[in-house]
DNA sequence: ATACAAAATCTGGTTAACCAATTACAGTTG
DNA sequence: CAACTGTAATTGGTTAACCAGATTTTGTAT
């Protein structure tokens, strides 16, 4: 029986209480950028909550670029003026969690952008790091094998080939969920995967041989049946 | 003079150290997807380092979905396979800090899609949200004064309307690091808010009367000139 | 031998004391 | 009076003890 540990939702909804709180010390003392908030103490003690808590608020509103600490100093308000901390505050405080269509929507748009990038810009160590993933892949398939991890790697890399690091990042955030929502509606067929192979080898043709266009075409096709698919939940 | 106190880099060095040690012991010990790790204890006690350090590697690996931790029962392995886990790792540990080129070009894909399923999907609140943020640009701008926030503010309310709260996230974790090295570039004039005005208006009118592709058009406009900027930094 | 109950142990999470660097200020000196 | 210095208070960060729930082990009765 559950006594006095709090549940995740909890603890998240005492976070953004916290962080609203934030804002409206910023407003009412007309905080501007660089200007320092309380001690961590002091926001404890004043909201009755505890350090922990109030840190974990800042490192939030921190992970979003809009406070900064600084060790045996304090924290600080960015570079970012009240109109639009205020602005992003409301944002932080009101995004849900991503649903599965925003998360293949997302995944779609990234991966078309990639695949073209990666054609563009591929070095021959991408292509090599990419062929190991192919390779990787097609022989699982061809096994009968499960070869949705290959399948992954495989596009992972095309997003390390484009050379743009942010895309790589979001890619990574975004592809552990892909794959629980996945495995949960039952996305990946044996049948898909089979055709997926000569997909696959289009694509890294395409990126081999320095075609953004195409790259971006085959990934399409790639991505076709999955979006028809994920429109239809 | 600095003593024991250690940077931000080395910090993050230890992190990287112990996450692949990590992925070391995973794979020596043949963990598959539901399998505990050993405990935090242990794992501080056989990395020689603090359960601190052992705990924010896990909340690392927790945050990319190759980790669950359960209270008072253990951490597991996420629903990933070895194959995936290792790849996956090796490229979170090889993620570089985002560049300004790498920003932009991820920023501009994103609005260029957010603008046009705004199109699509805007509410009428949405659309009222919209024009609150248009016209407080219009008239910071009028008045001759800055209005980088109140611009992004307008970016960020196209974002939300979007629905689609992945991308709504991404546009969020990119903003400040946008801004931030747009002040450091110097690349917004007082000209470009000018004829900022009636790009904005333009995407707006675009929205609100649900032409997706025209939405998309006027933002590509409204970009084609930052874009130039930026690829010759 | 088995089923069940109770206690000891182990777990991630939380808290309060502690740390060293910074900062503010009072005191001192020129 | 100004510049400097040393000391005390304040800061975010770190650590070790603690918490309560989960787990395993042990003991007991059937």
């Amino acid at each position: 029986m559950k006594l006095d540990i709090l549940t995740k939702t909890e603890t998240l909804d005492i976070q953004k209480t916290i962080i609203s709180k934030i804002r409206d010390l910023i407003n009412a003392k007309n905080l501007e950028p660089g200007d320092k908030l309380p001690s961590e103490r002091m926001l404890s003690e004043k909201f009755e909550v505890t350090r922990s808590n109030v840190r974990e608020a800042i490192q939030k509103l921190e992970f979003y670029g809009l406070l900064k600490s600084i060790p045996q100093s304090g924290t600080f308000v960015a570079n970012i003026g009240v109109t639009a901390m205020n602005g992003m505050i409301e944002d932080i405080l009101r995004l849900e969690e991503p649903d599965f269509k925003s998360l293949v929507e997302t995944r779609i748009l990234l991966e078309l952008k990639t695949a073209r990038l990666a054609a563009l810009r591929r070095t021959d160590d991408d292509l090599l790091k990419m062929k190991e993933a192919l390779d990787a892949y097609t022989e699982k398939v061809l096994n009968g094998e499960d070869a949705v991890q290959e399948d992954l790697l495989f596009h992972l890399a095309i997003a390390k080939a484009s050379g743009n690091s942010t895309m790589n990042t979001f890619m990574l955030i975004i592809t552990p969920e892909i794959i629980t929502n996945f495995e949960k509606y039952h996305v990946c067929d044996k049948d898909l995967a089979q055709s997926g192979i000569i997909e696959h080898q289009s694509i890294f043709d395409a990126i081999k041989d320095q075609k953004p266009q195409l790259a971006k075409q085959k990934m399409k096709e790639h991505f076709s049946v999955l979006y028809q698919y994920c429109y239809n939940i």
